[in-house]
DNA sequence: GAAGAATCTTGCCAAATGGCAACTAATGAT
DNA sequence: ATCATTAGTTGCCATTTGGCAAGATTCTTC
């Protein structure tokens, strides 16, 4: 028998393909999420508090940024259907966070809480696991960010995430995306009139 | 009766400090770890190999840098004493890491494999949640890094740099410095230029 | 301590990106 | 449908950073 919900029958999914594990350890960690709703523009996270949701998002694209010196918007990451969704140095070490995290479109996702999650990580190693690779793999991406901010132009960059991420361009509004690629709307703008005159 | 040797006291402190444990917890913890040397130019890691050893850092500097596509060296990361050095993708995830990490000074600190890290994370969950403190705060502090890359200038990159580590200065050659900072050595020697001007 | 190799600086000019303001286009609320 | 708001584009010019090559300086190594 079977009685997830189609967002817990997702997470089991991600989860197994992200850390082997047997299907009912699975199913169980699932059955701890509670399923979560955000209109458009509703906040998961504002900038100092504290992350208390852990989030697998099934539906929808969110959004973390930050706010700089100037009190402009910049953009962190993007978030998608079948991602997990928190702000780590807030969620982890129950400090204030420097982030706000927005729904881009209508969203649903599955939840635990930091109390929950811990219980689960103290319970079950493969779930510890499961959450280890989920943070490497966000610290690796952050990497790659990185090197490719300093190796690349904007330009080259514009194109890639146009490449492995082209939904991202169909939900978020580009001065956004701008902020994303480290630079300006009026430049992005620019770059994209050069590309489609190629 | 305290048989640790100068190098497992620090660790010992380093990792009371991180987490809070009982003593004898850390001293069990440290005395697994074994000395290591590495001399000036020696690689812990290159290119391509996994990395195998988790080491704390106990005198001595180092750098991770990776190879662009042009054939640079771009630094990563600077490492430095009371610090834990190691690649995080490749070590977690056992794939061959995209990253180098170099002495640039002799360098003395202590180390543990794989292995061993993984049955101490098993026994110990206060070492578990060491862990994952360091790799939270290393997450954290790139994406610190990231935003001040995309917000702030060379120029004020540079400045905070020398506030916050100026140790570096003595032991890494600007151009290694300038990659770091996402410019190359003849801006970073304008840079230079014009802050002494004032 | 002299030759050679790295490292750092500087001059010149080119390329990439930003700032501001005006304008146009799209979107949303009523 | 209309008006108001937000998003995107463009022109003009300033600033930041890069590329290259030549000098100057410092570090190695024999």
């Amino acid at each position: 028998m079977n009685s997830l919900t189609p967002e817990r029958e997702k997470l089991v999914d991600f989860i197994t393909k992200a850390y082997p594990m047997p299907m009912k350890t699975a199913s169980d960690i699932a059955g701890r999420f509670y399923t979560v709703r955000f209109g458009k523009g509703d906040f998961l996270l504002k900038e100092g508090s504290v992350s208390n949701e852990y989030v697998f998002l099934t539906e929808g694209y969110m959004r973390s940024f930050a706010t700089d010196p100037d009190g402009n918007d910049i953009t962190t990451s993007f978030h998608g259907p079948q991602q997990v969704v928190f702000e780590i140095a807030s969620f982890f070490h129950r400090i204030p966070s420097r982030e706000n995290i927005q729904a881009l479109t209508p969203c649903t996702g599955i939840a635990i809480t930091y109390a929950t999650l811990n219980e689960l990580f103290h319970a079950l190693p493969e779930f510890r696991e499961f959450g280890r690779s989920i943070l490497v793999n966000g610290f690796s991406n952050l990497k790659s960010r990185m090197l490719s901010t300093i190796t690349e132009t904007a330009e080259a960059r514009y194109l890639q995430l146009l490449q492995t991420s082209p939904d991202i361009f169909q939900h978020a509004p580009l001065r956004t995306i701008a902020t994303y690629l480290g630079i300006t709307d009026t430049s992005l703008s620019r770059i994209r009139k050069e590309i489609s005159g190629k």
